[in-house]
DNA sequence: GGGAATATATGAAACGTTACATAAAAAGAA
DNA sequence: TTCTTTTTATGTAACGTTTCATATATTCCC
């Protein structure tokens, strides 16, 4: 009397088909077989609808063709677009992705990260905020954004380029008088060189140019604070902003207008990321696009590549700028330039 | 000579504390053990920093406390809300969530609900466009936003009551003559019951109304040809439009700004999801919220509850209003109302 | 056609865990 | 103390694969 009730294991297909387990395991497994034997298990598998059981062979092989990616969530934009094109490229390489949302918090990803070893997971791409995340030195580890050390890559977009690139753009488009606006996060991470890069990029255009950056625990509201008292006679005292990141551009925008000021006209915002809400080109924002298909590839090859020479520390990949209608970039026919 | 390479296992735990492997899996697990004998294996398993292998666990007991989420993709900001919450609730249920991204394709839906099969995850959340999909009976599955047949739960939201509360509001906020946009899927699906619900609305409250529904393939283009054929002498004839998306909404909104309107001076705009770009109460524009943490929730709930008396077919969850400044409602002090 | 050489199928062992039947130890009763 | 009862630890089998040494079948050559 076999059981009736759990799903049919290779030894069921061996029985059905009169041939021994290994040679179930290699038609499985696309080794060679002799032709009518190969029929033989092939039909059983198909008569009994076997499914080979992959935490058997990740047991076996110690190999489990998943990846864990830690992000924050999924609800911003960027982290959501990242997710989708790791998700992507993992699949290419036949990995499927453990997704494990952290929301910033050190703790979550600590933990994340234990249970990522635990579940033997074949590798980890990890967006952190924790600085002192433990990696065991065994486990494959890609970081994004942050460097953890000299032994674990990092890769992350050219930040200090496309605050230069932001910078550039403004000066270009007629700002004499440009602010950099920041949220959050006194960590030492690469985003931070986008601040430097703007900075360099308005001292070598001959821009005026002012900081405001606010504190983890400041409220939102000290921004529609920050820009009333640079509104003179109802003008704006700066004719152009660089946002770090998109969202934060979509607030400031709605703040701007709300103060009476109008956007591209008055004063032209830029943001970072390369938000598009739908659609191909429908930008958020005029922006500074990260390439997030070329980073989650990058990732996934740094993560999975077995024969790789030296594991690069940090990987800086090029950034575009985007016209999303804040900026009074003459728009000629053939659309956007890079 | 012990193999110094590979990771402790049980049984490097029980010979370095002098104990049994059962008793070393007791302590594991949390079942009774005797005092000396806890602290024994406790030590052990601290010195060699074991961790225990769950793919064996999952092995021996068929459950892997992992569960698979199917959605198109994760840059859509109501999927990336959704696959947020869900990975939450599945947290606090001690699971993990596989994601998987479809691309609404069909193939790709099924080799994902056949993948997730083999992987024996426990169970598979899916927002999917198969009208065909193939789910074995013995996989515990629940869908969003699409029945799929009398034996699968499906939680959605109450669409219906959400495109009548869209009319609702539209005439209190005094509207007389109102459009009602969609896009793409032929899809019997429950999002389709907004309009519905919306024509519903729009007969009970006297509103003149009209539907222009896209194709699948239909360039978005259309609805700008639309809208401009709506223009006499500068006005549009409609004063309201509800949108079967936030995202369509915000594209309408760009589009009736290159056209000349004031959005919500001249026209106002209702979308559906609730999509909040950045902070709490954010809209992206005034819209009726799709209740996504009650969902996912729901949804959790309905996969794992074991002791279910019966599996219900469909699960209607309550929406709101929220206002997100393409309303012309008036603003109170103590801010919006649901 | 017989024997050596090659090709192909077999089945036991192992992966790391859990569960259960058994053995040992501790506690209580006489 | 001795026997029974209860508690607690032990060690083996099983989960479903893959691998590898062994056994069997096939091919080739003289």
């Amino acid at each position: 009397m076999k059981k009736e009730s759990s799903a049919p294991t290779m030894k069921d297909v061996a029985r059905e088909a009169g041939v021994a387990l290994g040679t179930v395991s290699k038609v499985v497994n696309g080794l060679p077989v002799g032709d009518s034997y190969r029929q033989r298990v092939e039909d059983a598998i198909k008569k009994l609808n076997y499914q080979v059981n992959s935490y058997a062979q990740g047991l076996k092989a110690s190999k489990t063709y998943t990846v864990a990616l830690l992000i924050p969530n999924t609800q911003m934009p960027f982290f959501a677009s990242l997710a989708y094109h790791i998700n992507l490229a993992l699949l290419r390489r036949k990995y499927r992705m453990l997704l494990c949302c952290t929301d910033s918090d050190s703790a979550q990803e600590q933990e994340y990260v234990t249970m990522a070893q635990q579940n033997k997971v074949d590798g980890i791409i990890g967006l952190t905020y924790n600085p002192n995340l433990i990696i065991e030195e065994n486990t494959p580890y890609v970081a994004i954004d942050r460097s953890m050390g000299p032994k674990i890559p990092c890769v992350a977009s050219d930040n200090f380029a496309g605050g230069q690139l932001a910078a550039e753009k403004l000066a270009e488009f007629g700002c004499r008088n440009v602010a950099f606006l920041r949220i959050g996060s006194s960590l030492n991470n690469e985003p931070n060189k986008r601040k430097a890069g703007f900075e360099n990029g308005c001292l070598a255009r001959g821009l005026q140019y002012e900081m405001k950056i606010l504190n983890d625990g400041d409220s939102f509201d000290e921004f529609e604070a920050y820009l009333k008292e640079h509104i003179d006679n109802g003008n704006l005292t700066f004719d152009g902003i660089f946002c770090v990141t998109d969202g934060l551009a979509y607030s400031i925008i709605k703040i701007l207008r709300r103060l009476g000021q109008r956007v591209p006209e008055d004063v032209q915002v830029i943001g970072f990321d390369g938000i598009r809400y739908f659609g191909e080109k429908d930008y958020v924002c005029s922006t500074i696009v990260q390439p997030v298909s070329e980073i989650a590839k990058m990732c996934v090859e740094l993560l999975l590549q077995e024969n790789m020479p030296i594991k690069p520390p940090l990987v800086c990949l090029p950034v575009a700028y985007a016209y999303g209608g804040t900026t009074r970039e003459t728009q000629t026919a053939n659309g956007q330039k890079g």
